[in-house]
DNA sequence: ACACGTCGGGACGCAACCGTACCGTCCCTG
DNA sequence: CAGGGACGGTACGGTTGCGTCCCGACGTGT
């Protein structure tokens, strides 16, 4: 009869030890000290590393919600960007998240586990919110939903948990009028302006310059 | 006299060990042992682990160069993603840099140099872009530049680095338009269409259910 | 009250890596 | 052609973590 208020402690202890050091460098040995049990208390409960860290990431992060109706697309999308703004607000969540993201192009346990429990969510809420405005007519029938996703997703995911400036609450809804207007147009032909200039070859080099 | 050729060979062991199993992972000795060289060879050349990886990390990503100048917002948009496409799509890159990324939110040390190498090169490029939009006139000359950069890198960013999805050079095109679209109304007043929606509790927990 | 299972703690052998030191070799410079 | 420096390799003691095992203590359920 394990001891519910150990496995929650290790839980706890899972989630500080991500965000302190990371995948790569989380060792069980230090969950067990963090959490103030024996090593023995987790084997008893996980396999392996992995084995614990994604069941406890999953748990962690694996709830849906329902989103609520707002009755107009630049509503909704500011809804999901307040939800946005608060999950990835969360300390540990702002400094987990990039960090398993990165590692699952490395580990394709990891990236099965986030695709199930994060991706998947969010192509969900995008589907809900660009499926709704379908319906009231604001947008086209034919709209891209991965194109959709990576517009709402994108650029807050990349304000809160890459450059990781500040962002006021009164940021969300002129972000959500800018989002909208794009969204507008992503089924609208291509209208090419001028021909082509020549692009620079950008590389990302090994051997240039020396210390 | 230092052999360029040895630190040829280090500088290519150090990114591909990287890619291979991230900064928090990275071993000196694995460095040595995957470029044929000593230890010996790396601390005569560099100090430590992480004055190693910021040597050449920024040796490898900090070139600029300048951004041609399409004539049109749209243009240069696509010029932008392009670039970044190239880049992005270096399989060594797509790695590192959202790893680096992850791990520069718990290194102040390497926080500053992508800062420095990364993030104000792509202010730069926005700057340019926006500001030759604006005296074309095609952008209002209040147009929030932290904005926009969002605008920009967040989608293309998102797609290569985090959802991870293929990216088909057609994309390019509509993705600049959508995204010119969305920058088009990025400094005009909000117009709020609905009254607030009771938005649900949405908070990370590291105690939500057992194994 | 008793017995069983979990608890924290400690120890085990093994492996990897740290940073340094010392070899004998090779190459480059003067 | 002689010398010096950088080279790869090896070994060092010390630290950390693995996964397992055993211990005595506790506490829970019957």
């Amino acid at each position: 009869m394990l001891r519910g208020e150990i496995t929650t402690a290790i839980r706890r202890a899972v989630m500080q030890e991500l965000a302190a050091v990371g995948y790569g460098r989380l060792s069980i040995e230090a969950v067990a000290r963090r959490a103030g049990v024996g090593k023995t208390a987790i084997y008893r409960r996980w396999s392996s590393k992995l084995d614990l860290v994604l069941e406890v990431v999953s748990a962690a992060a694996g709830r849906r919600f329902p989103l609520p109706d707002t009755g107009g697309l630049r509503g909704d999308l500011e809804m999901v960007f307040l939800i946005m703004t608060r999950a990835l607000g969360h300390p540990l969540a702002a400094q987990i998240v990039p960090d398993l993201l990165a590692e699952a192009a490395r580990n394709p346990q990891i990236g099965q586990t986030l695709q199930r429990v994060l991706r998947a969510n969010q192509r969900d809420i995008g589907g809900q919110v660009i499926g709704r405005a379908i319906a009231r007519g604001e947008l086209p029938p034919d709209t891209d939903l991965d194109l959709a996703v990576d517009l709402i997703v994108g650029p807050l995911y990349w304000r809160l948990a890459v450059s990781r400036a500040p962002l006021a609450a009164e940021d969300l809804p002129r972000l959500a009028t800018v989002v909208a207007a794009a969204l507008g147009v992503a089924s609208q032909p291509v209208v090419p302006d001028e021909p082509d200039v020549q692009v620079p070859d950008v590389i990302v080099s090994t051997d240039s310059g020396g210390p």
